[in-house]
DNA sequence: TAACATCAATCGATAAAACCGATTAATAAA
DNA sequence: TTTATTAATCGGTTTTATCGATTGATGTTA
């Protein structure tokens, strides 16, 4: 039994698919399956039951997963561990960041990067769905987004500040006439909104469906400047966190009452992962960054 | 990074030699030397401070150690797991019994054996010392012993009864006139005591220093059946466990008081192992034998 | 239903890597 | 000083991880 064989393990129980699980682990198929097979023999019963040209998790390799996982999360989290220890000069963050928070990881980037220059960050855009999902192969090392509805117990979950969500329109819009607006008084305005998959939209229309209250939307789009310039053409309105667009200039935004929506800005993070030296001090700069004066909500 | 190389370091840092370590491992101290160098290289840092023909372990293969050991251990238990659910074909149990417990293995074994013909039952006698080392090397399930007095982290204990301390001697001896004794009035006695290593001399030697008492020691013996024998033939005395004197014959024992000496008989065990049916099984018998109507004490 | 696409297993060959024995160099012990 | 002990290094051998090509089984599509 040997790590490699383990990690193999591991990525072909995610994607229940030789042929992929070879490609992603830039290995050939013929390997992955004599290897498998192989740590099979060793652990004296299969680990996957190979159905035609199928294969599903016998429930050995449902048990042997966890520890498989513990084993190989430990050597790596050694091996962080030690890259930690030359203090910095050769780090490396990557951190994922839903469209909404762009602001917050755009300003605090710079700041880490001018205390850290050797530091090389990668910042991924993403869905939360999407970039859970790297979270969990070890893509990232962690994630800025809105809080999410449902919790996992593998991710551990930092709260950064609460955001109040704003109707944004333009400058020549009713919107200037208003310091605030009940969210039933939304139902008939023309929406322009991110598309499904982001979580804003979740939430939106999760709010709208528990009070009855339909939506009306005219478009969808999955890109937030574009959402902000349909808005400041003068036809829609769109729905964001107030943090989303802080330095956005030419919209005009208000809040929504009744209720009053709110969201929570976290940090999401991996549970029994080393945290690296790179990743405290950045959290220690967004920490900063959320308890200075208003600097979002 | 392998498992391999893992379990080559775990070695090397446990004996600080490599050619003991490579012997352990059934390599050449050629192959360990360079399997240890690769790992270093892999890592970026050396694990060992190699003094002339001396190795110690730096700042770095100290704290690498934990994550290795963790990351082996985690294996271990995956493998463990799976070979249980085989049902305990092909079991294998291995058990460390201070010479103190010998009656308390000898019952239980023979029930459990009577239960579980199929699994192998290894039983090593050894002090507290030897054992716990072993445990250390996973070359032991659990072991048998009194209360230890440096308690260890990475150990589990699950006591299983009080056993009083008792002065034994030959039945022509004064013994058999009184049917208890206080400590001050074995100062006197000519006594035949376990060597040193057994954790009851040690506990022994304890108690007499802290209430500042001489011990007469006429003999040292580290085997129990012998200083039995030494007892009976008239001359000393000893002073062992009531458990561990349960079946002898032709002896007189009398408990010891002011203060009364206890013993805790425990199962010692390492944490974050996987716990094997057998010895689930196993706890389970000697939790009956001890709960059973006075079976020792 | 026939042709095609997809997938895991298998085979033979190759490249990589673990391993060994012998030797060297350093150093501790006698 | 001599001897014994120990880790590193070198060259050669064995083992094994890997690949590409092929097979056979099984879905999928025309």
């Amino acid at each position: 039994m040997e790590l490699r064989q383990l990690k193999y393990f591991l990525r072909a129980k995610e994607l229940l698919n030789f042929t992929a699980a070879a490609s992603v682990l830039h290995i050939s198929q013929s390997t992955l399956s004599q290897q498998v097979k192989q740590l099979e023999i060793e652990l004296g019963t299969p680990l996957f039951e190979r159905i035609g040209k199928r294969i599903k998790l016998t429930e050995a390799g449902e048990l042997f997963h966890d520890y498989a996982l513990q084993s190989v999360t430990s050597a790596n989290n050694g091996f962080q561990m030690l890259k930690d220890l030359n203090n910095m000069e050769t780090g490396e963050l990557k951190i994922g960041v839903t469209f909404a928070l762009r602001q917050v990881i755009a300003t605090t980037v710079k700041q880490f990067l001018a205390l850290y220059p050797k530091i090389l960050v990668h910042i991924v855009y993403g869905t939360s769905e999407e970039l859970l999902q790297k979270l969990d192969n070890f893509e990232l090392d962690f994630i800025l987004s809105f809080e999410e509805f449902e919790k996992n117990n593998s991710h551990q979950y930092q709260p950064l500040f609460d955001s109040p969500m704003v109707l944004i329109g333009s400058p020549e819009s009713d919107l200037k006439k208003v310091n605030k607006i009940r969210v039933k008084d939304i139902e008939n305005l023309p929406l322009a909104l991110p598309a499904k998959g982001f979580s804003t939209r979740k939430y939106i229309d999760d709010v709208f469906k528990k009070k009855n209250l339909n939506l009306n939307i005219s478009i969808e789009v999955n890109d937030i400047p574009m959402l902000l310039d349909l808005v400041k053409s003068g036809k829609y309105y769109t729905i964001l966190a107030k943090t989303t667009i802080q330095d956005y200039d030419s919209i005009i935004a208000v809040p929504i009452i009744q209720p009053a929506l709110m969201r929570k800005g976290m940090i999401i993070s991996a549970k029994d992962i080393y945290e690296k030296r790179a990743v405290s001090e950045f959290y220690k700069i967004i920490d900063q960054y959320t308890n200075s004066p208003s600097p979002v909500s």
